[in-house]
DNA sequence: TTTTGAGTTGTTCGA
DNA sequence: GTCGAACAACTCAAA
């Protein structure tokens, strides 16, 4: 009879794939049992939000990366691929495994399924333990004075901030007890990255996924960059955001790490406080966003406000194409769909301009915008998509008012006011002067023609005129709320 | 208990 | 050219 503590311990990595302020790793180590580490690609459990391909790409180079750290500990990870539950319940049975640990997920698939593998487990007599790697706090500890989750986002940030640090990241173990390990994947087998065509060749430049990569841009944003995030973090043409929320996404880092990084920060090279205070609070909207799935699991499909049910929404199929493609004529717009498309990520900025652009002025239902940033995002989150897409819609929760319907001509002159972030992803119109560029079809010919531009041909015309658009969005905002 | 004021990210209009 | 008001409804906390 084997004893228990010489049965292996699973260790069940999933958006968490990193060594450092890893609680289930962590805690695996401490058990003294032999840890083996395993990654379950589960394109199988019910649910409408596989992971899109834009996520895939990263997830093939960040677990090659996890994968690299872990041989470096003497534990290399398993692969296996199919549906959670059937393949921890074969690893358990194949290695003998005594327990099985796991940082949470709040998808609300995740937690369906989570729950009926613990359920499974203890069932079996295996010991199955959660963990908190993702979250500053758990959904369920933030609450308003009527014990309830907050719907507005400053009043939850606030009670986050009244609670004091988070606790302090955990290190990395330095050693641990590996298992003898079952067969493995390998990861090539799962064609997580894209070949015919291979769209993401622009992204492996623009990114280094993996822990340690995830460490090198924060360092680097605390170097420098934080002290403008207040001024600039709304300026697409300059890189002044941390650019985390891929990492973020995967658990290559944790929301701990980075409170505690950056206040280190803050003492140490005196920070502008104001600045580092902003950047924190952005973190907060993705915790704010999370509590916000965990207490509304239709999130990702349903409006918030039920009124918006009956929203008059225009289904377009032509207009919606031309805006994933960048080719709805306004150049801001054009250019953060283009960036997203090359790169995998959009200034958030700009995600505000054109998500306000689909809903606004196509009147297209904000969940086709939300596939598409899911497909296409290197960090699409559920909650974090779900919840900004509500925002900008105006159904969500602290919701951007009906009335606020951005003019991309006068977003794009604020924000990118030399025209530089257009001219680098709309090339097309890389002569125009910053004076036209936002606005090509008001320019005069003979400055059309210096900068070699023909719209229609070279460049689209605009697909709606935004006035006449803004008109039509104000009228059927103003009809569900006369229906509600 | 009730009231009051403030609230991530905007635009337009008219003075 | 600049500036304040108006554009809902609701949540939350302070008074």
């Amino acid at each position: 009879m084997t004893r228990d503590s010489d049965r292996p311990l699973l260790l069940w990595f999933r958006q968490d794939l990193r060594l450092a302020d890893n609680p289930a790793l962590c805690a695996a180590v401490a058990s003294g049992q032999p840890v083996l580490p395993v990654y379950i690609l589960d394109d199988e459990t019910p649910g409408p939000w596989k992971t899109g391909g834009a996520a895939r790409w990263w997830l093939h180079h960040s677990l090659t990366a996890l994968s690299r750290d872990l041989r470096a500990l003497g534990a290399p990870l398993i692969l296996r691929r199919g549906e959670s539950r059937r393949m921890i319940d074969e690893l358990v049975r194949e290695t003998g495994a005594a327990a099985v640990h796991w940082n949470r997920c709040y998808e609300p698939f995740a937690r369906k399924r989570d729950e009926a593998i613990k359920a499974a487990l203890k069932q079996d007599g295996i010991e199955a333990r959660r963990f908190n790697s993702a979250l500053l706090h758990e959904p369920w500890t933030v609450e308003n004075k009527s014990g309830e989750p907050f719907r507005v986002y400053s009043a939850f940030w606030r009670a986050c901030l009244a609670k004091g640090d988070p606790e302090k990241p955990l290190p990395a173990p330095d050693s641990l007890v590996a298992a003898s390990a079952p067969a493995s994947d390998s990861i090539g087998d799962w064609e997580l990255l894209p070949t015919k065509p291979n769209w993401a060749k622009g992204f492996e430049s623009a990114w280094t996924p993996g822990e340690n990569g995830a460490h090198k841009r924060l360092t680097a944003f605390l170097d420098e960059a934080v002290n403008r995030y207040k001024a600039e973090r709304d300026r697409p043409d300059i890189e002044a955001t941390s650019r985390l929320s891929p990492h973020l996404h995967f658990g290559e880092i944790g929301p701990r790490q980075i409170w505690h990084a950056t206040r280190a920060a803050m003492a140490a090279h005196n920070l502008n406080e104001a600045s580092a205070e902003k950047f924190l609070s952005e973190v907060g909207w993705r915790e704010f966003s999370h509590q916000l799935l965990y207490h509304n699991i239709s999130l990702p499909e349903h409006p918030l406000r039920p009124e918006f049910a009956d929203f008059p929404w225009h289904e377009n199929d032509k207009a919606l194409t031309a805006w994933q493609h960048g080719q709805t004529g306004y150049p801001i717009v054009d250019a953060g769909m283009r960036e997203l498309w090359a790169t995998g990520w959009m200034h958030n900025r700009v995600r505000m301009i054109v998500a306000s652009f689909l809903v606004k002025d196509l009147l297209i239902p904000w969940q086709q915008g939300e596939a598409w940033f899911w497909d296409t995002l290197v960090d699409a989150d559920l909650a974090n998509n779900a919840a900004s897409w509500q925002w900008v819609a105006g159904c969500g929760a602290d919701a951007a008012p009906y009335f606020r319907i951005f003019n991309p001509v006068l977003q794009g002159e604020k924000f990118d006011p030399d025209g530089a972030y257009v001219r680098r992803w709309v090339p097309e119109l890389a002569k125009m002067p910053a004076a036209h560029i936002h606005k090509p079809w008001l320019a005069p010919d003979d400055v059309m023609r210096q900068a070699g531009v023909t719209l229609g041909k070279s460049y689209p015309n605009p697909i709606v005129d935004h006035g006449t658009a803004r008109d039509r969005a104000l009228d059927a905002f103003s009809r569900i709320r006369k229906a509600a």
